[in-house]
DNA sequence: GTCTATAATGAGATAGAC
DNA sequence: GTCTATCTCATTATAGAC
């Protein structure tokens, strides 16, 4: 892999993953520059302002990974629904499988920081703002009229993540499956 | 009110409130102590396995408090939909007043602890379950076929859920209203 | 760009007096 | 049941050498 060849990005794809997995009250700077290998001096050096900084970007990190894995979906299977119950699909056999599951979901940092870091709550308004797009705009391509698309866009992106808090405390994927199944009564054109 | 009869009810109710809003790993006992004003020399006392058995009576109350919300307009209102729909909009309230955002979920530490803490996790995983159950005893009690009815109560359960999350984060109760105008294409009996 | 050392603070937890 | 004092540890952050 193109490991240690950049420190800084190390960090934050470090950082990424146990902010989402652990949160970022729950996880300690030297916790990531342990399981980084990053040399322990550099920390301060990439990102003069701290943790936040670090967070900051390990959300735009995430959010890239996360938007990068709705998009795929939506262009590769031209029916609506048929994309979205496989983008849901896809969550739920990480959460299934005993793999970390990563790159899903930012609402444990959005939920940390909401009334804490409004840099850290707007960056996350941002990643949740960009997928509500992505769904809205793959409906309004299906000839669904605009205003429908756009809440519909938002309903979808809610329902999924709610999906994936229910099936990570209850280690199954299926809670997400029961939401994928309820997608055709919902995205009806 | 009936503060200070209870030391330990005092403890409970105020570690409840601070890890709902700022999290289990974002809220210290010192803090718990101090808001609560309760004796400093108390916490040990009744609590004598320290943070964790605190977040455990904390997380029971909390999961008692929104229970009980949840089922008061059940009860008070017939038509289902009807029910749901104000149960959103009483949430959805709250996050437009000025109010700390309190007794509307116990989503934050779930994800800070499934890790972490099979004990909480368990707590969690125990409420949101009641949640589910009381939704699908309502879809059952008018009408709706039982295999269906279970499934929409989890689905009902998760997407309040990421309503929440997704209201908290926007800091608009609207993510959640868009959440309650499409229980009607949902629970069709 | 990285290292070591360390400051400064706060955390959770414990012991023993009262 | 409560208080005070304290222990130990981990935290974020900084300073200065290399």
């Amino acid at each position: 892999m193109n490991n240690k060849i950049n420190t800084k990005e190390n960090l934050i794809e470090t950082a990424a993953k146990l902010f989402e997995t652990k949160g970022y009250y729950g996880t300690g700077l030297n916790e990531i520059l342990a399981e980084s290998g990053a040399p322990k001096g550099s920390l301060y050096y990439h990102f003069p302002k701290g943790k936040e900084q670090l967070a900051l970007e390990a959300i735009y990190s995430e959010g890239k990974k996360i938007k990068s894995n709705v998009q795929t979906h939506l262009q590769n299977i031209e029916h609506p629904i048929e994309a979205i119950v496989s983008i849901i699909e896809s969550i739920a056999a990480v959460i299934d499988s005993d793999e970390k599951s990563e790159d899903m979901t930012i609402s444990l940092i959005a939920l940390e920081t909401y009334l804490t870091s409004d840099i850290l709550r707007n960056a996350c308004l941002e990643i949740y703002t960009s997928l509500e797009n992505l769904y809205s705009e793959k409906l309004i391509k299906s000839g669904m009229n605009k205003e429908n698309a756009i809440k519909l866009g938002c309903v979808i992106s809610e329902m999924i993540e709610g999906g994936i808090v229910y099936s990570l405390v209850k280690k199954s994927g299926n809670p997400l499956r029961l939401i994928a199944e309820q997608m055709p009564k919902l995205l009806i054109i």
